[in-house]
DNA sequence: GCCGTTTTCGGCCCGACTGTTTTCAGTCG
């Protein structure tokens, strides 16, 4: 199996890290880490590219060397340059690195001066009190390090956006009505609509002085203050999330906001321009010469530098700032572009709630339709349908279709992909649906090669219209199963198959990369929530974010199309 | 090591907070 990006990109990372504790020019440094970003959210395989005989240089952040470097990781397996580095200093410093608080600089002070080299070495050191001599460091440092290294264990998670929602949602409850606040807004990834965020960043616009910063330390949650100032502290909640406020004037919210929600990649491109038109950015403001130009709000401060606004989603240093330049930003699809949802459980599987009350909720969010997806027979921890069950339940949607008003119920299945590529209900029985959304649940362990055929020989039956959660990862749960997702795309174009953005919050599935990568590839997508109850239908808007991640417009997402264009989509061969 | 409206050399984002310092380096975001 070729290298992925990913892994190709944590080996210039670490070569990256590892240079910078020796001490090696920041700015190649910098260079490194700067090319391990393109090629970690390249949408497309670096490995093929090589085979290809593609030139790379045209990433941005490649150059001749690192274009070298890449084809001789496809092609070897190996980076020489980082195994010359390792010979001198040992790869377990990248532990250290990952304590609070120590950067290359410290690290590499504690590896020449005291030989330490890992964890264990610096707890012993630190508990010896021979931290404390050191040049740069003190007492204080050495206290910080031995609290760190307990954390270090208890091992810090990125927590799903969803779960920081409800946190983020308290505070501001909390903050709000404080006497002198005037604006607040949660910035960072969280903004950005990640996946997963770190931390929660909260930005104010205060008048006069105000009492939030006190407030905001006063919180209920706080276990802990990190660090306090007037401007800007951080603290840790009890349930571990680490949360920042900063307060800035209202004159510079805007320049704030656009700061502070990132990325740091998108951040550092925008600075560029702006240097080279002679202007400086920071969190007040643009400024020509000390001349404040703009900074109320973002779409000033991106105005001058002779940019349109550019929506957070798209803020991650792949491009944006050049596509904003040359006026070719995609026309980003919007929750309210849906005029349905694909893919949700009843009652009569593993659902909560009964078909009608499915039907209302989703008529009161506005939509057309609501397909009726309940797990087929294999899945029978779910009681999943066999042929005689879903016919009854396709009689209980005709029925509730004629009493309706202003909603249609699709009649349709979450059917089970079988090992051998095969699905788990007869055509006699699929024909009669409106659609199927076809998933994989068991046999996660294949080879990529036989999980990519398995699924494209599912694809080859004509009944096949969705490939439900095309990866099968949990966020910090479970690994994505072994896929050639290139090529299912691919497959699934020529046949008329759609792949599903599934909005579960822990799913995400396809996420942000591979909505890029489907972009390329022009394959047709569904944004479903897989809600297994009427609320649960309200979770459309992440699926929405990870596909606006992926630059998409409605015009590749089905269920954006009226029923009798979506039906006509649906109807293969 | 990358890059080019400063174009093949000489730049490379910027400020807050902390701790160790007496004016600043390191880290972080």
């Amino acid at each position: 199996m070729a290298l992925s990006n990913s892994e190709i990109a944590d080996l210039f990372d670490q070569l990256a890290e590892l240079l910078d504790i020796e001490g090696e020019n920041p700015f190649r440094v910098r260079a490194y880490h700067n090319a391990a970003r393109t090629i970690r959210s390249y949408p497309k395989s670096l490995a093929e590219m090589v085979a290809a005989d593609e030139d790379l240089t045209e990433l941005p952040g490649i150059g001749e060397a690192i274009a070298k470097k890449i084809e001789t990781i496809v092609r070897t397996g190996r980076l020489p340059q980082l195994e010359q580095v390792l010979k001198r200093t040992p790869k377990s410093l990248l532990e250290l690195l990952r304590i609070e608080g120590l950067g290359p600089k410290r690290v590499k002070t504690l590896f020449y001066l005291l030989k330490i080299k890992t964890l264990e070495d610096l707890e012993r050191a630190a508990r010896s009190g021979r931290i404390r001599e050191l040049p740069g460091f003190g007492p204080k440092t050495e206290e910080l390090i031995l609290n760190h290294l307990q954390k270090h264990a208890l091992q810090e998670k990125r927590f799903l956006r969803f779960e920081a929602e409800s946190v983020a949602e308290a505070i501001l409850a909390h903050l709000k009505g404080c006497p002198g606040l005037d604006r607040i807004e949660v910035a960072g990834s969280f903004r950005r609509w990640k996946e997963t965020v770190g931390d929660l960043d909260i930005l104010a616009t205060v008048r006069d002085g105000g009492e939030v910063m006190a407030r905001f330390l006063a919180y209920e949650g706080v276990e802990e203050v990190l660090s306090h100032g007037p401007t800007r502290s951080s603290v840790r909640l009890k349930n571990g999330l680490q949360v920042d406020l900063r307060v800035v004037p209202t004159e510079s919210f805007g320049a704030a906001l656009q700061y502070f929600t990132g990325s740091k990649a998108h951040n550092i491109a925008l600075r560029t321009l702006a240097v080279k038109q002679g202007l400086k950015i920071n969190e007040y403001g643009v400024f020509r010469a000390g001349e404040r130009l703009a900074g109320a709000t973002e779409e000033e401060v991106y105005a001058s530098l002779g940019l349109p606004w550019i929506a957070p989603e798209l803020r991650e240093g792949r491009g944006e700032i050049e596509a904003a330049l040359e006026n070719r930003l995609p026309k980003l699809i919007e929750l309210a572009d849906l005029r349905g949802d694909l893919h949700c459980h009843t009652d009569a599987t593993d659902g909560q709630d009964a078909l009608e009350a499915m039907a209302e909720a989703a008529k009161a969010l506005g939509y057309e339709y609501l397909a009726i997806t309940d797990h087929s027979k294999r899945l029978t921890v779910a009681r999943g349908l066999d042929e005689q069950r879903l016919r009854r339940q396709m009689e209980q949607i005709d029925a509730l279709n004629e009493k309706l008003q202003g909603i249609r119920l699709l009649k349709a299945i979450e059917v089970d992909i079988l090992e051998d590529g095969s699905l788990d209900l007869p055509e006699r029985v699929l024909k009669d649906l409106d659609l199927t959304v076809c998933s994989v649940h068991y046999q996660f362990h294949l080879s990529a090669k036989k999980q990519t055929e398995r699924i494209l020989r599912a694809m080859d039956n004509p009944y096949f219209n969705i490939l439900a959660h095309p990866t099968g990862r949990l966020i910090n749960q479970r690994q994505a199963y072994e896929i050639d997702l290139e090529r299912i795309m691919q497959g699934a174009r020529e046949r008329g198959c759609i792949l599903e953005i599934n909005a579960q919050p822990e799913r995400l599935d396809l996420n942000g990369e591979h909505c890029l990568m489907a972009r390329e590839i022009g394959v047709k997508l569904a944004i479903s929530t897989d809600a297994h109850s009427a609320l649960g239908l309200n979770l459309m808007r992440y699926g929405v974010a990870q596909a606006r991640r992926g630059w998409l417009s409605k015009d590749q997402i089905v269920n954006t199309r009226p029923l009798r264009e979506l039906l006509r989509l649906l109807k293969r061969a």
